[in-house]
DNA sequence: GTATTAATCTACTAAATCTATAGGATAACT
DNA sequence: AGTTATCCTATAGATTTAGTAGATTAATAC
């Protein structure tokens, strides 16, 4: 289960997404509108920004706003930055590779061959879905269950 | 990331799967063998039993065995009992639905629809695969690469 | 240049979860 | 009855999570 650090921050991250182009946003904005802490929202976008996800700007007309295209910007990015790797097990991450720590032999593991395949398939999903993308399919079932409901 | 308490499970997993129909092996010897923390094992082997994956023997010439046959043991199953739901958000679990607390309108959730593929993704790697199949494929992948050292 | 605005930074805390271990109770076998 | 091995409950230290407080820095407006 991911955190509540990661679900605010893709929350947030999502907000921006369908506000791109409409100048930046204030945290206490995204906040209230989403409902999440404020204080602790902030530790979060600072993070983003700090990753390469964001574009912040201080004083007054400031705020936060996406950095790149909500189509170039993949879900995948979000998580790596606010919950680590997409791995189940650090042997078989590809942008974060370490020995587990408690691993007597690597190769002999059946635990890694089934764990490299659950990586593959999670970044199948998260690498190649981009924040627009997701909100286009959001948008798509939410108009098709308004249509079910309204006949 | 999985915890070390799965993942010790897991070990201990396999390791009975491969020495399915071999008699009850003792705590003990496991935990030597896989270099596992003995009473942690315990504990873990205990909920394995309780959930039904494992069977145990009290006494002498007891322990511990798979209650069935690797084939018939989906990994899925194992991360279930130790790690919880496969789900990454609990409001796609199939197996322990529970609403996101901080969530407003469920159907109105970027982050849900992308995180529903993550779940079946995970759902088609480890409910698919026994802890039979996946040793085999472990033994392939080792097959190879010392075939591969040989010549 | 001063006031205002809004992000940035440091540091701290309460609560929960993880990683174990201790020690006695229970059951099975000899 | 004695031995063996799991079963059960409790506890404790370490780490992570979820959040807050308060001062600092930078940009803008006047």
């Amino acid at each position: 289960m991911i955190s509540k650090k990661t679900k605010y921050g893709l929350q947030a991250v999502f907000y921006l997404a369908e506000l791109y182009n409409k100048g930046p946003m204030l945290i206490a904005d995204i906040a209230q509108n989403r409902s999440l802490p404020k204080k602790f929202l902030e530790t979060i976008l600072l993070e983003l920004n700090k990753k390469g996800i964001l574009h912040s700007q201080k004083g007054k007309g400031g705020g936060y706003s996406l950095k790149r295209n909500p189509n170039e910007i993949m879900v995948g990015e979000i998580i790596r930055v606010l919950e680590g790797p997409l791995a189940p097990v650090s042997c078989v991450s590809q942008t974060a590779y370490k020995k587990c720590e408690e691993c007597m032999d690597e190769k002999a593991c059946a635990i890694r061959v089934v764990m490299k395949e659950v990586r593959d398939a999670i970044s199948n999903v998260l690498d190649r879905q981009s924040l627009a993308q997701a909100i286009v399919k959001r948008n798509y079932f939410l108009e098709s269950s308004i249509i079910n409901f309204t006949i």
